[in-house]
DNA sequence: CCATATTGTTAACCAGCGTTAACTTTTTTG
DNA sequence: CAAAAAAGTTAACGCTGGTTAACAATATGG
C-alpha cells in the first residue's frame, strides 16, 4: 500500500462526501468544501490518480478506483465514529467537527478501534 | 499571543522535559529525543527566540521565558493527561505514546477539558 | 446561438520544516 | 594542556502543500 498523507485524506474524503450526498464529484465543490484553492485540488487529483485512488482525464469528472473508494470509505467512516465519540464526550457540533477532522488521520488502528467500541455499544 | 504550530509546540515540549529531569537543555538532547537533525534544533531554537519562548545566546543553553515555560507547562500537561486518558481506554503504551504525541497539539481547548475531566474523576 | 459564468488547468512562486555537509566552539579526557 | 569528542552553527538544498495570475474548456441562461 502506497503511503497517503493527511493532505491526501483531505481530499479523498471530500470527494468521497460529494458521493454520499449524490452531488456530482467536481474539483470546485471540493475547493470550497476545504477552503482551499482550485489549483491545489488540482494537484491533488493528480497525486490521488498516481497513488491509483482516483481516474480522470483531463476536464472530466473523477472517480474512485475500488483502491480508492475503499480508502475513502475507511477515513469516513472514521470522520463519522470519531464524531459521535465526541459528541458523546458532551463536545459541541462544531468543536467535534473541528477535532476530529484534526485527529481522524493519525490515530492508530488500535486507539480507533477502542474508541469504535465505545460508540456502537451504545447503540 | 503569538501563533504557534505543532512543530515549535514539539520542540519547546522537549525542552520542557529535559527541564522537567533536570537533564541540560541543550539542543543536542532535543535532536535525540524528536529524532530530528541539530540543524533542525537550531533553527527551531531561533524560531522560539522569536516568539519569545526561550532566551539564550550563541553556544549557549537555552532558558525559558515566563510565557516560554507556561505555555510549556500547558502542552506537557496535555501530553500527559491525554496519555493518561487513551491508557485508561486500554491502548498500549506504545500506541498512547504515539497518539498522543500527534494530537495533543490539534485538540480544541472544549475537547481536552472533557477528557481532563474523565481523567481527574477517576483519581 | 452566443455571452457570461463556472470549472479545470498550468505556471511561477512561497512558506514551513526537514535534510546533509562543513565549519566553529565548547567540553571531555588521557 | 593538547587531542578528540561532542555540541552548536551556517549554508545550500529538497519536499510538501499551499498561493495567485492567466488562460482553456465547459456549462448555462437570455
Amino acid at each position: 500500500m502506497k503511503k497517503t498523507t493527511k493532505s491526501i485524506e483531505d481530499y479523498l474524503e471530500a470527494f468521497y462526501i460529494l458521493y454520499k450526498n449524490k452531488e456530482p464529484l467536481e474539483s470546485a465543490r471540493v475547493s470550497r468544501l476545504l477552503n482551499v484553492s482550485r489549483p491545489a485540488v488540482n494537484k491533488a487529483t493528480h497525486e490521488l490518480m498516481r497513488l491509483g485512488f482516483i481516474n480522470k482525464t483531463p476536464y472530466s469528472e473523477i472517480e474512485f478506483t475500488p483502491a480508492g473508494k475503499r480508502i475513502a470509505s475507511k477515513v469516513y467512516h472514521r470522520h463519522t465514529t470519531i464524531k459521535k465519540y465526541l459528541l458523546k464526550l458532551g463536545v459541541s457540533e462544531k468543536n467535534a467537527d473541528r477535532d476530529c477532522c484534526l485527529i481522524e488521520h493519525v490515530l492508530s488502528d488500535e486507539t480507533f478501534k477502542k474508541i469504535e467500541e465505545l460508540v456502537v455499544d451504545k447503540d
